[in-house]
DNA sequence: CCCATATATTTGTACATACAAATGAGTGAC
DNA sequence: GTCACTCATTTGTATGTACAAATATATGGG
C-alpha cells in the first residue's frame, strides 16, 4: 500500500499531460541554465544565436518558426542579443534579417559545448538511450498536437 | 530526401530534451489556458485551488511540494486567489494555511469540467492511450530526473 | 496610381515563475 | 531565558514568454 497508489489529487496530477510537462520543462530549464550559465546567455538566446551563427541572414520569421516562439518573443531575444553585441539586425523592407557580429561568432563553440554539457548532465540520469528515445516521443507528440 | 533528415541545427534542436520539453510544455499551456478559460483561472491557478479544496488546511509549503513549485509562487498564486474571493489564508505559527470559501467550493465542478476537457482535448490528437503513456514516460523521467 | 488586403515586425502590457534577501516563528543547547 | 539555528513565508526584482494593437511594407485589382 504505497502512498503512489492513494488517489489524491496530489498523485492524479501527475497522470495530467499538461502538468508533467511543464514539470518537465522546468526541471530541463534548470539543468540548461546551469549549462549555459557561463556563455552568458539564457538557452533561449543561445539557441537564437546558433542559429543565426548557422544561417546568417536568416529572417526573425523563420527563427520564430525554427524555435517555435511567437515574432513578438523574437523581436525581443534579438533586441537583447543586439544590446549584448552579438548580432546585427537588418531590416530590409519588411522582413528584418538577423547577423552575427564578430562577438557572435566567437561564441558559436562556447554555446556547442554547453550545449553538449546539457545533453550529458540529463543523459547521465536518464540513460543516454532512453533520454533519446524520450526526446523522440516528446518530439513526435509535437508533430502531432501542432497540427 | 526529404527536409527532415538535413542536418541543420533547426532540426538537431528536435533532439535536445530541453528544447522538445520545452516545445510540448507551451503547446500544452496553450491547450489548457483555452480549457480553463471559462473558470477564469489560469490552469495553474485552478490546480491550485482544486488542492485546497480537496485537502482544506493545507499548508503553502504542501502546496509547493505537490505543484512543484517554488514557496515564493505559492505566495503569489495564494495571494491571486486570495484576491478572488476564492480562498483565505490563515497564518498559524509559521505555517500559512490556506482554506476554501464558499465561492472557491463552487470552483470545483467547473475546474473538475475543464481539466477533463482539456484530458480529451489531447487525447484526441496524440489517442488516449498513447496520451497515458507518454504522461507516464515524462513522469517517470521527472522522478528520475529531480533526484 | 490607389485602395484593400496580407505579411513582418514592433510596442504596450500582462502573466507565470524564479532567485536572493528579508522577516517572522519555532527549537534545542546551555 | 537567551542565543544560535532552522524553517516557512514574504518581498523585491528579474526573466521568459505571449497576446493584442499598432506600424510598416508589399502586392494585386481596379
Amino acid at each position: 500500500m504505497s502512498d503512489k497508489n492513494t488517489c489524491t489529487t496530489g498523485t492524479l496530477l501527475n497522470c495530467c499531460l499538461y502538468f508533467t510537462a511543464n514539470t518537465l520543462a522546468r526541471i530541463m530549464g534548470r539543468f540548461a541554465d546551469d549549462c549555459f550559465r557561463d556563455t552568458g546567455l539564457s538557452p533561449s538566446h543561445a539557441f537564437t544565436l546558433m542559429l543565426v551563427n548557422e544561417q546568417p541572414e536568416i529572417s526573425q520569421k523563420e527563427l520564430g518558426e525554427a524555435l517555435h516562439l511567437a515574432p513578438s518573443t523574437m523581436t525581443r531575444f534579438v533586441d537583447k542579443l543586439i544590446a549584448k553585441g552579438l548580432v546585427q539586425r537588418e531590416t530590409s523592407g519588411k522582413l528584418a534579417r538577423v547577423r552575427p557580429t564578430e562577438r557572435g561568432k566567437q561564441l558559436a563553440k562556447p554555446i556547442a559545448e554547453s550545449w553538449k554539457a546539457l545533453y550529458y548532465k540529463y543523459s547521465d540520469i536518464l540513460g543516454e538511450e532512453e533520454g533519446q528515445e524520450l526526446t523522440r516521443i516528446i518530439d513526435t507528440a509535437n508533430r502531432k498536437l501542432e497540427g
